[in-house]
DNA sequence: CGCCCAGTTGAGACATCTCAAGGCGCGTGG
DNA sequence: CCACGCGCCTTGAGATGTCTCAACTGGGCG
């Protein structure tokens, strides 16, 4: 059973914070050839953008809002996530240096953008980019590539709301960071995100997240070194715990 | 906050059960223009496919298959769902007569397809599909368009298993079954799904779903004539109940 | 007419949330 | 370089929503 491959994989920040990542994405050996060689097609919008950043926490776009720019993140990670009238959050993905957001849709942004960190982004006009999707048949199917993606990152978060327990969401979790990041046990992963935001992502309250970090930690089978860090001691063990998903 | 007005729209069954539909969709003045749009110029696939029939419960496809065929459901309803070795289901959407199920991937079928009802569809060789949009930039939009409003229903659907309560869930969900059928307050819904059906489509148990649609009929919110059918009674109220989201 | 399945209802268990307090790592400023 | 303070994280205790297990009911189909 292992039809979440793609999974969320692709949803989490990388080792470098604040360093800018120049056009070719750090992730060096990215085990999604699918993923590579898109971005590499789609690097030919590059000299049709303009450089900017925004500040933690600071809004790239909101949901309903027209749909006016695309962006490639340099650096930094995003998060792309729904708000409610009454201030509840899910988070549907995060994205990272060599991610696309904004390109999606077409219309109005379906979801609010918001810099986790510090993020430097290229930012397209939004008439620009569907000029070359129209023209050239290879950034179409690129950007065809990548929703298709986004489509199946979505179904596979569907079962981690739906059907996981706190414990198995949260070594679902850890799982996806390592295989993105491709660390092997006893690697330190930096994931970047705080509490509040893997809580919001897995639909289970800071807290919930907090104890179910240390209860893996007691039993030995991952580490917390220091803040937003997790070594991964045993990934079959870990594995063990998502209940056949992951 | 009406982002989710595309949501998991188009994901249930229509009035008629059994009467075979021709191959344009009864869904007659469906509030949804591009659906009906993109219907229309998919339709023209019609001619490439044979007529099969399946039977309550069987199975169209298995996630991780590979891709051959795309279906085109006639009459009936087919639910689209994740299955976790230890026999969890979610549910990630239903299809009914008109829409098009296993067009959206390439390589593998992401998710399994089961007859909620019996079922007669259209099947297409997955070949003369992608053939068709290679060739026809129509069709390659209409194909594109679909696959774009199921990342936003799966979008929609993670806010629903992520952040509300049964109730809401509930409420949501006979709200969108009203959307869907254009009924007014006061008209039957005709909904064939059971209560399981329901439940693994909003992250609960069968009973817990029993519960909440007695106690919105106990308030007077809606109406249960018989098995499988709903009548809002206020449109109003029952939108109160789904705090802010549906 | 009666069986069978779907749905309802109840009672108790349990996971997660909520509210609250405490600790400590990290960045800042001295 | 070290001390300080803020925010993040952890931990605790109690509340509660949902699940689980179980019995019962009713409608529909054979």
């Amino acid at each position: 059973m292992s039809f979440s491959g793609q999974a969320v994989r692709k949803s989490l920040p990388p080792m470098q914070s604040q360093f800018p990542v120049a056009k070719a994405p750090a992730a060096g050996g990215h085990p999604n050839a699918v993923l590579g060689q898109e971005n590499d097609v789609l690097s030919s919008l590059d000299t049709l953008g303009s450089v900017c950043r925004f500040a933690r926490n600071e809004t790239l776009f909101d949901q309903g809002q027209d749909l006016q720019s695309s962006y490639k993140i340099v650096s930094g990670a995003v998060r792309l996530c729904r708000l409610t009238a009454d201030g509840r959050r899910q988070i549907a993905e995060f994205r990272v240096a060599g991610d696309f957001v904004g390109l999606e849709w077409d219309g109005q942004y379906a979801l609010t953008a918001e810099a986790v960190r510090d993020v430097v982004a290229i930012r397209y006009a939004r008439s620009r980019v569907d000029r070359m999707i129209a023209e050239r048949s290879d950034i179409r199917e690129g950007v065809f590539g990548l929703i298709r993606r986004d489509l199946r990152a979505a179904q596979d978060h569907l079962i981690t709301l739906g059907c996981q327990t706190a414990k198995e969401r949260v070594a679902s979790f850890i799982l996806q960071l390592a295989r993105r990041d491709g660390t092997r046990d006893g690697e330190t992963i930096e994931m970047q995100l705080g509490r509040q935001d893997i809580a919001d992502y897995l639909g289970l309250t800071l807290e919930t997240v907090s104890r179910t970090f240390t209860e893996l930690k007691r039993k030995g089978i991952i580490a917390l070194p220091k803040r937003r860090q997790v070594i991964v001691r045993s990934t079959a063990r870990l594995t063990a715990q998502t209940a056949g998903l992951n």
